[in-house]
DNA sequence: ACTTAACCGAGACGGTACGTCGTGTCTTGCC
DNA sequence: GGCAAGACACGACGTACCGTCTCGGTTAAGT
């Protein structure tokens, strides 16, 4: 959840009944909630993010109406149309961004952002889309982006990268963060602002790019 | 313009009777185009952007009321909110993004680049934001940030990496498209999704790794 | 109502949960139609009506301010403004033209078409005007003037004419739609033109000519 | 005219140069009234009239616009939509209304009763009725219809039943007001209203009614 | 022929109201 | 107490006309 507003602590779970508060835990009073529902909005929310176009032509009316769900329920469980947003696009994350383990740092990165590159251009790309741009008047939606989407992954990045020092193929004492900004920038960017074509080898020549002038001479020490 | 949907040919031009038809060309019939409006409107565009949040919450009814202006004459001129916005930061931040001419490739790169952070990290940012973010769900307003914003400086930084060529300060025949991405990704990735610093020092860090780089060894030569 | 425009099949009635289906009908699901709106709207509209000019100088747009509701609670209930007007003005004056049964014809028709040469008189006279004036436009509206207004009235005045006949005040086999317009029409008349003097003495002599003027010699008859 | 605001004193008439002040009137400087547009302008206030709904569905946009025409022009010389629809009307005016002589009061009356209907149902009725309903909220409007259209007619129609007063048709001191309004009070009713059947033998019937109801007992006399 | 003055078309202007859509809240009866 | 249904107050949408204005161009009468 992008934001706790709900009465139960453990709202937005897949079953409530079996939250953190285990065997001692007494079920709240009064109907439990549906989970039906929930998947149905969830999926809606999916549904027509990708049928319509972005973050603002999205309406939790018609959200509610697609799902067969009344408003109220909807607004019960999600504080904003961001939070539905946020919901949705990480119940769609994707296991397939895992980074590989070649034994090559530029394979590694590359293999790893042509995957990348994939979604981008599939209709899960709209997603990403309109939560990038609805993060840009939502911080909250832009939060949920980092810390459900970016960060998972720039963690594994970082030991990709790591792994590239231990094994010499990258200078140690790099600034792993403008390594990784100066690798996935580009491929944003093009994604964003459509300016140029955006297919699977643009992520090879900016691998060669970035960590062969990386090996060449260290960023830093300029 | 974003998109010509006037009746006149010239329409969004300063003045209306000065348009490309040159000297043959006659002025259209009617009451000319109020230029006071025109620059009302945009003035009022920024104003509004700046104060509140983001593109959703901008409403054209509230630009019409600051200007002092009919809503009629904004739909007039402007076919759609994002048009409008568009219009109003191309006109804002042109003349400050232009390239330095020191001698030196990477000092030129580094000074715009510093330049283009300072705007994005002032109020006039979160015009790009809005404008990148509406373009998301426009493809009209994305290619008009594209036009008028992206494409007019590239061309000038085409010279200013050319000049370094010539000056056998960059390799010959590098790919100068996936050079500027390198360079202006990270800055965009940075802006938009937030999820580190961006300051002005940035600028010279990434030009630091990417021209180094590009020095050391031509990257399509792989 | 003029129009059944609405979900429901009674809508416009003061209490929805006992309209027309009887004992087995279920209300409909959902928030019931809000009973104070509806009057608050009626009033207001009899209120705008009065004091500014007429049909077409009132707007739903003040009507909706004037009742504290939203525009689209006005429309939501009444297609046209026309059909709310016409809501409002039955809704107004409906007692006090019914008939009187003194035992004469004639005085019973005075006293009644006195009654409602005094509402012509009266503010609400504008409704009236605005109602007819509306109708030449709207078939709906002047078919709402009919069936709410006109066809009421005339029946209770066949009875009143009837009584006369069986009485031997009137001859028999009179055309009653003929008398009854030739009295109502000059009030009519009169009303809308203004080219004459309107007032409540007019009744008795328009029911003096008509109604001696049939006892004397039946018109069917030549 | 409905109302003189125009800067020349004979504005719109046919032709201004020949106005009242006759030869020794000179006309003033600048370029003359354009009677082609004055004639476009009522010609498509008729058409239009027609063609849509009543008063208020006309719009003088539209006018202009089917004229070929500026706004400006039809506002130069009508101040008020009323004002155009009174002289468009009056332009229409009826030669065919005049009242017959045929010796006897019941004819002529019915004969020019039956034209009136004749002419209420053909599509100049719909110009009256405009006329009427816009009457109603512009007093200007009634006041054009009662001068250029009732009072004239009406002055025949007292010479007529004078005529059968001479001739002992028809009791001396009658009161021919409340006569004539009870002969067209009737018809005018079952055109506005359309409750009832309005053919050309509705005329026949009412006279009937009302002259023999006079000639049998006078109504004053009660 | 030239000036003067008013008319003309076109159409942009600041406004008002339109009727619609979506917001987030509320009130029902049923589950 | 969750849920669907849907009415509610509200605010913005984009459109239609309003009546006014400002253009370039036209049409005469008076120089």
């Amino acid at each position: 959840m992008v934001q706790n507003h709900t009465r139960r602590a453990n709202a937005g779970n897949a079953d409530p009944r079996n939250g953190i508060e285990g065997a001692a835990g007494k079920r709240p009073p009064g109907r439990p909630r549906s989970e039906a529902s929930r998947q149905s909005i969830l999926r809606s929310t999916l549904k027509l993010l990708k049928q319509h176009g972005g973050f603002a032509e999205l309406s939790i009316e018609a959200i509610a109406a697609d799902a067969n769900v009344g408003k109220t329920t909807v607004y019960r469980w999600w504080p904003t149309k961001a939070a539905l947003v946020a919901d949705a696009f990480s119940t769609s994350a994707d296991q397939e961004l895992r980074f590989p383990d070649t034994g090559s740092v530029q394979r590694d990165m590359s293999l790893q952002m042509r995957r990348l590159i994939r979604i981008f251009r599939s209709n899960r790309g709209k997603l990403v889309a309109a939560l990038l741009a609805g993060g840009q008047s939502d911080p909250k939606l832009i939060q949920a982006f980092r810390e459900r989407f970016l960060w998972p992954r720039r963690k594994q990045a970082y030991q990709t990268l790591q792994r590239g020092i231990d094994r010499g193929e990258l200078p140690a004492g790099s600034d792993l963060d403008l390594v990784l900004d100066s690798l996935y920038g580009p491929i944003y960017m093009r994604f964003l602002i459509r300016h140029d074509k955006l297919d699977e080898s643009f992520a090879d020549d900016i691998c060669a790019l970035i960590l062969n002038g990386l090996k060449c001479r260290p960023p830093r020490g300029n």
